[in-house]
DNA sequence: ATGACCGTTCCCAACGGA
């Protein structure tokens, strides 16, 4: 089964792009961020036509999240519980797949804007409310997936320009701390159990012509838990919709789960 | 050094994004 997490930056706009990648990507599961829109203006029946149900957790201006899913979503969990926050970043739902209940949590993490801001103490604080809520799940469900826009560089080689960058938003200590402890609950990188190009990104700055440069960050992750790493078959980020006119400044990220014989990650 | 591009909104200029 494969799954994917796209930041679409607005549903509204995306669309037709969504359904574009869908009919040349049918994933089992698509975690999406930042579909500014409210609830009860998802296009739930366009997504229908493509053979997808939807897990909502809308709202309208900014952020808002979705799981996209073939089979019926159970369990559904909306934003942090124990977290009162009017921001829509987090839905969690299971999926049915063929060794069981498989559990996803997608999210679209704070941005924070500058280090020392308000709204990064605000990031810190967030982050402090998922790690609990992840680590709650995992004593719940041993198959478990974390995706969606993380808004952090986890390491130097996910900035393509760590130096000059350095301390900045996405990069700072604190951020990749809180990074490495969600790690170190027992989830993995799956991008990173397997080789991958230098300068890898998911992430390109519409402006000073960012993605034809590919001056990048590495931000959207997909983590699996230590249970799933022995069916980990492939995990890449397909620039192609990054290409298309009128694109999200994202690219979605895409990583396939498999028999657990098929050892082929690193 | 600064801004740059995009999507949003009952202020269509100002904010948030990363």
């Amino acid at each position: 089964m494969t799954l994917a997490s796209w930041n679409v930056n607005s549903l509204n706009v995306r669309l037709p792009q969504v359904q574009q990648w869908l009919q040349a990507n049918p994933v089992d599961v698509l975690g999406m961020q930042e579909l500014k829109l409210a609830d009860e203006r998802f296009p739930h029946a366009q997504l229908q036509e493509s053979g997808y149900c939807a897990t909502v957790l809308g709202q309208p201006t900014y952020n808002g999240v979705a799981l996209l899913h073939r089979s019926p979503a159970h369990e559904v969990v909306r934003n942090l519980p124990g977290l009162d926050d009017p921001q829509s970043r987090v839905i969690s739902a299971s999926v049915d797949s063929e060794w069981g209940r498989l559990r996803v949590i997608n999210a679209y993490f704070v941005n924070g804007q500058e280090p020392g801001s308000e709204k990064f103490a605000y990031k810190m604080h967030w982050l402090a409310h998922l790690k609990q809520f992840v680590q709650e799940q995992l004593q719940q469900y041993e198959h478990l997936v974390l995706m969606g826009d993380f808004n952090i560089t986890a390491q130097d080689c996910d900035s393509w320009d760590p130096q000059g960058l350095r301390d900045t938003i996405h990069h700072t200590q604190q951020e990749r701390q809180a990074f490495q402890d969600l790690l170190d609950m027992g989830l993995v990188d799956a991008f990173r159990c397997f080789e991958q190009p230098e300068k890898s990104f998911s992430w390109w700055d519409y402006r000073m012509l960012g993605f034809q440069k590919n001056r990048g960050l590495r931000i959207d992750y997909i983590l699996v838990s230590t249970a799933l790493r022995p069916r980990l078959q492939r995990c890449w980020i397909d620039r192609t919709p990054r290409k298309w006119p009128k694109p999200s400044d994202h690219a979605p990220v895409l990583v396939s789960l498999g028999d657990a014989k098929a050892q082929t990650a690193t």
